[in-house]
DNA sequence: AACTAGAGCAACCGCCAGAGG
DNA sequence: ACCTCTGGCGGTTGCTCTAGT
C-alpha cells in the first residue's frame, strides 16, 4: 500500500481561517519552517488539512508578501509576461517580488482583462478586437443552418471566448455565436483561401468536439483556452499581421494614450525570435536573463524586468519589446524568421490534424 | 433603509509529476 | 511494479464588501 493520508479530509476544518488559526500556524512554520506540510497541522493544533495550510502560507501570511495594490510597472509586468508565456502564473509571480500566483491570476481576471478589452485588445491573443473583427469580415457569412446544428455545443464548450465581445459589436448585429465562430475559426481560416470557407465545416468541427471529450487526441494550439505564444502559433500575430500596415494601424488606433504607459506595445511583438524556436523554459530564462530583472528565487540571477528592455533570448538577436518593430529591422527579420517557422509548423499540425481541410477535394 | 448587482479576493477543486511505502 | 500521497499549479467558486437604485 501506499502512504497513510496526511489528515481526515472529511473532519478538517475549511472556509476562512481565523485570526486565532493564522497566528498557530504563523508559530509553528516560524519555529519549524515550511517543509513538510502534512505535520504542520499536528505540530500547530490545526484542525486544516496541510495542503490548506500550505495555501494560507504561500497565499496570505509569508512575511514577504506584498498587500497592497498592484503598481502599473508591475502592471506591465502581467501583461508583458502574460503575452509571452500565457497564464503561467506561478512563473508570473516569481517576477514580482511579494506577488503570489493567486495575486496575479485575480488581479489578471478582475482588473486587466477588463482593461484590456476596454481598449479593444483581446486579453486571450493579445491582438486587436478589430483586427479579428477585419478577418471575420473576410470571411462570408456563416450560414444559419450551420449555427443552428452546432449552437449549443458551441456556445457551452467556448463561453469563456465571448467574453471580450464589445458591446458596440454586439449592437452592431455579430451575435455571440457569430463572434466565438469567428474567434475559433480565424486562425485556421486566415491562411486559407476566403472564398472557399464560406461554410463551417461540420467534420472540423465535430472533429474539434471530440477532441475536446477526448484527451488522448492532442488538441491543436488553436483552441487552447488561454494561448502561450511560447508554445503555440496562435496568440502571436501570423507574418502577414505583423507586416502589414494594416496592423500596426489598427494597434495604434486601439490603444488610446490614456494609460501611464501604451498599450499598444502589447500587440505586436514577439518575444520569440530564433529560427530554432526555443523551449518553453528557455524562452522564459530569456526573458529573466533581461538585463533589469529583480532576482526572484530557483537561484535565477535577475534583475528588475523592465518593460520596454531588450530581450535577448537564447542567445539570439535582441527584441526590443517596446519599440515600433516597423523601425526596428533587426527584430523585423528576427520575426520574420519567427513566424516563417510558426507557420511552417502550424501548415503541419493542420496536415496531421485536419488532412480534410486541406485537401482540395474535400467538399463542405 | 432595503435591496440588488458587480467587484474583489480568499479558498477550494481537480489535475499532474514525482516520490514514498 | 504498483498504489497512494505530496506539492505545485491553473481554473473556478462563493463569500464579503461596496456602490447604485
Amino acid at each position: 500500500m501506499g502512504r497513510p493520508p496526511c489528515c481526515d479530509k472529511l473532519n478538517v476544518k475549511r472556509g476562512l481561517w481565523t485570526a486565532a488559526e493564522d497566528a498557530k500556524l504563523l508559530a509553528c512554520v516560524s519555529k519549524h519552517g515550511v517543509g513538510n506540510w502534512t505535520v504542520v497541522p499536528k505540530k500547530a493544533g490545526l484542525n486544516r488539512c496541510g495542503k490548506s495550510c500550505r495555501l494560507r502560507w504561500t497565499n496570505y501570511l509569508r512575511p514577504d508578501l506584498k498587500h497592497d495594490t498592484f503598481t502599473p510597472d508591475e502592471e506591465e509586468h502581467i501583461i508583458n509576461l502574460h503575452k509571452a508565456i500565457g497564464s503561467r502564473w506561478s512563473m508570473i509571480a516569481k517576477q514580482l517580488p511579494g506577488r503570489t500566483d493567486n495575486d496575479v491570476k485575480n488581479y489578471w481576471n478582475t482588473k486587466l482583462k477588463k482593461k484590456l478589452k476596454n481598449i479593444g485588445i483581446d486579453p486571450v491573443t493579445h491582438k486587436p478586437i478589430s483586427q479579428i473583427l477585419t478577418d471575420f469580415g473576410n470571411i462570408t457569412c456563416l450560414p444559419h443552418h450551420t449555427g443552428n446544428h452546432f449552437e449549443p455545443s458551441l456556445n457551452n464548450n467556448l463561453n469563456t471566448s465571448t467574453a471580450f465581445i464589445p458591446e458596440s459589436d454586439l449592437s452592431s448585429g455579430i451575435t455571440e455565436l457569430a463572434y466565438t465562430n469567428m474567434v475559433m475559426m480565424n486562425p485556421i481560416m486566415e491562411s486559407h483561401d476566403h472564398s472557399s470557407t464560406s461554410a463551417l465545416p461540420f467534420g472540423f468541427l465535430s472533429h474539434f468536439q471530440a477532441m475536446k471529450q477526448d484527451d488522448t487526441v492532442p488538441l491543436p494550439p488553436h483552441f487552447s483556452n488561454e494561448v502561450t505564444s511560447s508554445c503555440s502559433s496562435s496568440s502571436s500575430p501570423l507574418a502577414t499581421d505583423l507586416l502589414s500596415p494594416q496592423y500596426h494601424a489598427s494597434a495604434q488606433v486601439m490603444a488610446p494614450s490614456s494609460s501611464p504607459f501604451n498599450w499598444s506595445e502589447f500587440l505586436l511583438q514577439d518575444p520569440l525570435s530564433s529560427t530554432d524556436q526555443p523551449k518553453e523554459e528557455e524562452v522564459f530564462h530569456g526573458l529573466l536573463s533581461s538585463p533589469a530583472n529583480p532576482t526572484v528565487g530557483n537561484g535565477i540571477q535577475s534583475q528588475s524586468f523592465e518593460v520596454g528592455s531588450s530581450l535577448a533570448i537564447n542567445g539570439g538577436p535582441s527584441l526590443n519589446i517596446n519599440k515600433n518593430l516597423a523601425n526596428d529591422h533587426i527584430a523585423s527579420s528576427a520575426l520574420i524568421s519567427f513566424v516563417d517557422t510558426i507557420l511552417g509548423q502550424d501548415s503541419e499540425i493542420r496536415t496531421a490534424l485536419f488532412p480534410e481541410l486541406l485537401d482540395g477535394s474535400f467538399d463542405y
